[in-house]
DNA sequence: GCATCTATGTAACTTGGGTTACATACGCCG
DNA sequence: CGGCGTATGTAACCCAAGTTACATAGATGC
């Protein structure tokens, strides 16, 4: 991971990419390793360089619900939310795989919006995605039941060969739920043969059939 | 209702001041009537100037949900982001009282964002404070019953004599829920004398015990 | 091969809250 | 005042989904 692969994901003046280079800091995180915490305050923008990072809530009783995840490019939307507000990240901050981040601090980044359209550009980007994502995660769950969900959230997560890796216990993290849950839900599914559950990973066998679940 | 109300809302150098009034639309809505409808292709960004908007969804089967209320001087950001964005509006504004909007064109909007910082500023500021009224709700959805959302929108909805001035139904709307359903709660809430309920009210009667309710 | 993790499978029980189906009460207007 | 439209009150019923409590089955290392 080198400082310069952050050039590939900004459009810069030359001199503004000289300043990026000199201010930003790189970080690396190992698996499961946590990036930021709730709470924490932020001094800079986070831009993912490699890897996967997901962010997350902790529910007053304990349960986990994933709030979205971050790949190559992306940068956390929450980190610019609390430059501009000054405010305390809302969230944890966890590495899926090995991953990397450059961390632009909060003066820099300010003066790149001011200054770059293209900064302005993802900055505007970003948090309009997140908003419709938002909107759209919380209009789906108060209109859709789990399996509903979870047969989406599948279907949008398959390789291309119809395999989803991912364990019973981290789908339910993800969806809010709790293992059984899932558990009963997938066992009601390969019942159909919609679906096999395996260790560590789910077969979808029916996409089409399956995709009719999400509707009727 | 005048064109200059709108000036009060914005800080613009003299020039883009003349510009803004001269490309401005004004509409205005009697209380009820349809603001923006699903689907439509949004020209610029609506800005409140008098009265109350509240925008909502419909799920699949029918029932309203509330996603939050305009007031005077607030932008509709989901307007922003369909500029940016090039998309169609996601969701229904009604208005609910008497209200008046100032329509400023797309184009004009995106000079603005660009050269003046104020605009940048509260369309930021707009983003970001929806993002996190968005991440609250959902992790709110999640983790608390009914009971406590119903007894959170009453605290923070109550005039300071401890008045609620909402109908049921609304309740229900605005909450995703039925309306069955809400005065179901509020029969337990007033068995303990914590609310009364009237015809199109109810009023808080300790508001003390009540905020304990949201919390155990 | 055996011990030990970690992941999945299952069943029984509980509960929040949506649905249906009425009854009653309020308030306005002719 | 009396009727009609609108708002609230109540009860019985049902289901999705969370909880508890184990059983079993792949992995991994020694």
């Amino acid at each position: 991971m080198k400082q310069t692969d952050i050039l590939e994901h900004l459009h810069l003046s030359l001199e503004n990419q000289t300043r990026l280079l000199q201010q930003i800091k790189l970080f690396e995180y190992s698996k499961r390793g946590i990036v930021i915490h709730k709470g924490q305050a932020v001094s800079g923008a986070f831009m993912v360089l490699a890897g996967k990072l997901r962010v997350f809530t902790y529910s007053p009783d304990g349960a986990e619900a994933t709030l979205y995840t971050l790949g190559p490019g992306d940068t956390c939307v929450l980190t610019l939310n609390c430059l501009f507000n000054q405010l305390r990240y809302p969230a944890w901050v966890q590495a899926s795989n090995n991953s990397a981040a450059a961390l632009i601090p909060g003066d820099l980044y300010r003066d790149l919006f001011a200054e770059e359209e293209s900064i302005r550009d993802i900055t505007i980007e970003g948090l309009s995605t997140l908003v419709f994502r938002l909107m759209d995660e919380l209009e789906e769950v108060h209109s859709c039941t789990l399996e509903q969900r979870l047969v989406r959230f599948l279907l949008n997560n398959a390789s291309t060969d119809g395999w989803v890796h991912i364990t019973q216990q981290e789908l339910a993290n993800h969806m809010g739920s709790s293992r059984e849950v899932i558990a009963r839900i997938a066992k009601g599914l390969s019942q159909q043969g919609l679906i096999s559950t395996n260790r560590g990973k789910i077969h979808l066998i029916n996409a089409e059939a399956l995709a009719r679940h999400t509707a009727p």
